[in-house]
DNA sequence: CATGGTGGCATTTTT
DNA sequence: TGCCACCATG
């Protein structure tokens, strides 16, 4: 149904197609609501037509409405469905993540926090980067404190809540409280270098809301309705982000599975979800039962695996469908054979007519699709790939990248580091070292410091001057252009062209592709600055959830290509495919061996498994390896003397719902106590007859020959450069006026003392600094929240509105 | 002092 | 598989 014309938009079709207990949640009137909604039960539909009828039935306009999501390709997804139901009005509406609804609330505020709104933002790289640093400045001995050990714990104390301050207090061992010193060194080195890392656009939302008043205010004012997904992966700090904003209204509707809660490692919190009835009272609740995906056969199975769980609330799905078909189950000689298997019933079922699009291969660790992989390309099946290394993650784009973010943030030390000698131009560890130690005296970035080294090292001058040619090019060349310029320049491209590395040509086709990513990136309307922020910006908010591996986004408008899926069970979460096939359910695998030997982690393995199972709409395979080249010196509880056994949540499903297909059909053993012979003659297969077919296609390489970049020598002196390299002055940014603003009349001048807070159309939210003069001549002093410096205006121009 | 090659090693799940 | 530490060389 589309209602391009908001009019013919009417309550019945609101309500058309849901059933009673769906449409008990969407016309729930005002207060808290918590939709359990079990897994296929419409619960995105209940979601977005909840938000159409605020919009429509109760007039709420929609940019007091904030639906946060849990991926951008969910927050995307609902956007859509939303343009259809509300048509233009669905533009106005914030539905983000919580990442990114922290990083917009912290783009107007983080100044606030001592960083500058235009902070960057680090990756888990460039954070453990950090604390490398920190862990050698202190002398910690890493083989007794690993760095891993040091962001784990910091990455949990920020999903608690716990500053550093806190977390020295909190430490009670030898461990606690050397790990809550790195913290709190680890946070001044982010302050430092003007850097968030992921935890931080949550936990620094939270603070500025907490410590803020005014802030969280102006957040209350503008937002009346908010609206959670997925809330069973929410956690503390999530929660609270959440709570802050809620109050006084309560007007939060969250929905959610307790049975899909499968981030505990991240933090998140199954109580959220059990006691947010405690926590709000007079919580309307409403559970959705009724499934609308799968067979009644699957239903079946994914609640034999779930109901064992102890910490769940009751609930049992139900279909009006078919019973539908067995689940099919394969056991295979190793993981070759498990995919080579796998790979036939999809060319067996694409034969018959099934969309590869339709079907999806799930696994619970990365590490399975190596032999999935083979097995799909040498069967020449188009698969897609989603999670693990993402094109942003390439070597190569994150070193061209880098060169962009010290640029934006010439304090950016991580980005300094990296860049420093990519490719190598002769500045070592030696050199880096002297420059490390002149940031520390003068606490300056290191890329000032290196202006003060450029005076006696040749290479680091060479590597200053070169900064500043890019920063030029920055300001003239359209940003596609000028990421082409710094592979350039820095030799970066024509380096790789000369290497011999069969590997090289694929990275350059990956600059190229970045090359023309950023030129779609390029705005008229922005600063060469904005532009390259926004794109930063963007890149380190895309989750591997968002695109397959390999691809950016760019070509998202591009025909929808007809490709099997391939992903973790987490990815997995919130789609389905009529076709799934679950591997690897061994002992060890799933459940995974780290969560053997505890039973919170273990109920948490049984969620995943039955997330897994609830994919599937009509046809579902259950696979496993009998021997898997991975963990075979594991002697973990999970492996018997190699070989491996069937995952425990296999057994729980009724064995006369399983139907054995292949080799161990012919031998009469079944998938849960099976130990089939394999015979190893079709092995000829898998020789390399296809390995050749599989290559990138050619395209001729644009970095090549040779380059004259030495030509343009800068006639700039090390001083020039070092003020060229500073910040650059704060930029402008989206400015967000609550709707009660819009036609207010302007302040009186009178009205306007120092200390006074204004809004003004284009700026946004501000305080008076000062007045000078009197009449139509009198200027006002303001330092908007959005600025870094205070603006000086004309009174008669400027449209001052009290808050 | 910088660089490139070699060998050892570990490897859940992710915004 | 990919990353890091170490070592020999220029």
């Amino acid at each position: 149904m589309l209602f391009s014309d908001e009019r013919s938009m009417t309550h019945t079709d609101l309500l058309t197609g849901l059933n009673d207990p769906q449409q008990d949640a969407v016309m729930h009137g005002d207060g808290p609501i918590l939709v359990l909604a079990g897994a296929g039960s419409g619960k995105t539909r209940v979601l977005t037509h909840r938000v159409a009828q605020l919009v429509v039935e109760q007039g709420v306009p929609s940019d007091r409405i904030l639906a946060v999501t849990f991926t951008n390709k969910a927050s995307e997804e609902m956007r859509g469905r939303l343009r259809q139901l509300l048509g233009d009005r669905a533009e106005r509406l914030w539905i983000s993540t919580f990442h990114s609804s922290g990083l917009r609330i912290l783009r107007h505020n983080a100044s606030r926090l001592g960083y500058t709104n235009g902070f960057v933002i680090y990756d888990d790289q460039d954070s453990k980067g950090v604390l490398k640093q920190i862990i050698k400045e202190l002398n910690i001995n890493d083989d007794k404190y690993p760095l891993d050990s040091f962001s784990r714990a910091i990455d949990r104390a920020k999903n608690n809540y716990i500053l550093p301050a806190e977390a020295g207090k909190r430490a009670s061992s030898v461990e606690s409280d050397l790990q809550a010193q790195v913290y709190d060194r680890y946070q001044k080195a982010l302050l430092e270098a003007n850097a968030m890392d992921f935890g931080d656009l949550l936990v620094n939302t939270v603070r500025v809301l907490k410590e803020f008043p005014d802030v969280l205010d102006f957040y209350r004012r503008t937002l009346h309705y908010i609206l959670v997904d997925e809330f069973q992966d929410t956690n503390k700090v999530q929660y609270m982000f959440i709570r802050l904003l809620a109050e006084p209204r309560r007007n939060l509707f969250v929905v959610g599975d307790d049975d899909q809660s499968i981030y505990g490692f991240r933090g998140a919190t199954i109580s959220n979800i059990l006691e947010f009835e405690k926590d709000y009272a007079n919580t309307k609740v409403v559970k959705l039962e009724q499934n609308y995906r799968s067979t009644g056969r699957i239903l079946g199975a994914a609640h034999a695996v779930i109901e064992k769980n102890k910490a769940r609330k009751d609930k049992k799905l139900w279909t009006a469908g078919a019973e539908g078909d067995q689940i099919r189950t394969f056991i295979g000689y190793d993981e070759n054979m498990e995919s080579d298997f796998v790979t036939s019933e999809i060319k067996r079922l694409a034969n018959q007519g099934v969309k590869f699009s339709e079907m999806a291969i799930l696994y619970r660790t990365n590490a399975q699709t190596r032999a999935l992989e083979e097995s799909l390309v040498r069967a020449k099946v188009p698969y897609k790939i989603f999670g693990g290394l993402k094109f942003f993650d390439r070597k190569e784009v994150k070193d061209i990248l880098a060169y962009v973010r010290l640029l934006v943030n010439p304090a950016d030390n991580q980005a300094f580091q990296r860049v420093v000698n990519t490719p190598p131009r002769g500045i070592g560890a030696q050199a880096v070292q002297a420059i490390a130690e002149e940031a520390r005296n003068t606490s300056m970035p290191f890329l000032h410091a290196s202006v003060t080294i450029a005076q006696s090292n040749k290479s680091v001058k060479k590597f200053v001057e070169l900064m500043g040619e890019l920063k030029q090019a920055s300001q003239t060349m359209k940003f596609g252009s000028f990421l082409g310029c710094i592979v350039e320049k820095t030799e970066y491209g024509p380096r790789l062209a000369a290497m011999k590395d069969p590997t090289a040509q694929s990275r350059i086709e990956n600059l190229q592709e970045l090359e023309s990513l950023g030129r779609t990136m390029e705005n008229p309307q922005l600063s060469n600055e904005e532009v390259m922020k926004d794109f930063l910006d963007r890149i380190s908010l895309t989750s591997s959830a968002d695109f397959p591996a390999g691809e950016t986004g760019a070509e998202v408008s591009t025909e929808k290509s007809d490709t099997v899926s391939l992903m973790t069970l987490h990815l997995a979460k919130g789609l389905e495919f009529p076709v799934v096939f679950l591997t690897g359910l061994e002992e060890g695998l799933l459940p995974h061996y780290r969560s053997l030997d505890d039973v919170v982690g273990l109920e948490e393995e049984r969620r995943l498994c039955y997330v897994g199972i609830t994919r599937a709409m009509k046809t579902l395979y259950l696979t496993r390896a009998h021997n898997r080249g991975m963990f075979a010196s594991g002697g973990s509880s999970g492996t018997a003397g190699g070989a491996r056994i069937v995952s425990r949540f296999a057994k729980d499903i009724d064995p006369k719902s399983l139907a054995a297909v292949g080799v161990e059909r012919s031998q009469g053993a079944t998938f849960i106590e099976g130990y089939p012979r394999f015979s190893f003659d079709d092995e000829d297969d898998m020789s390399g007859e296809y390995a050749t077919t599989f290559r990138r296609k050619n395209t001729t390489p644009r970095y090549g020959g040779d380059v004259d970049s030495g030509s343009s020598k800068t006639s700039v002196s090390l001083d020039q450069l070092r003020t060229l390299l500073m910040p650059a002055d704060s930029i402008k940014r989206e400015i967000e006026i609550p709707a009660e603003y819009h036609d207010k009349p302007s302040a009186a001048l009178e009205q306007l003392a120092p200390g006074v807070e204004v809004i003004h159309p284009s700026f946004g939210r501000g305080c008076v600094e000062s007045v000078k003069g009197a009449g139509s001549s009198a200027t006002v002093f303001v330092k908007f929240d959005s600025f870094e410096e205070s603006k000086k205006l004309v009174y008669r121009f400027a449209k001052l509105v009290l808050v």
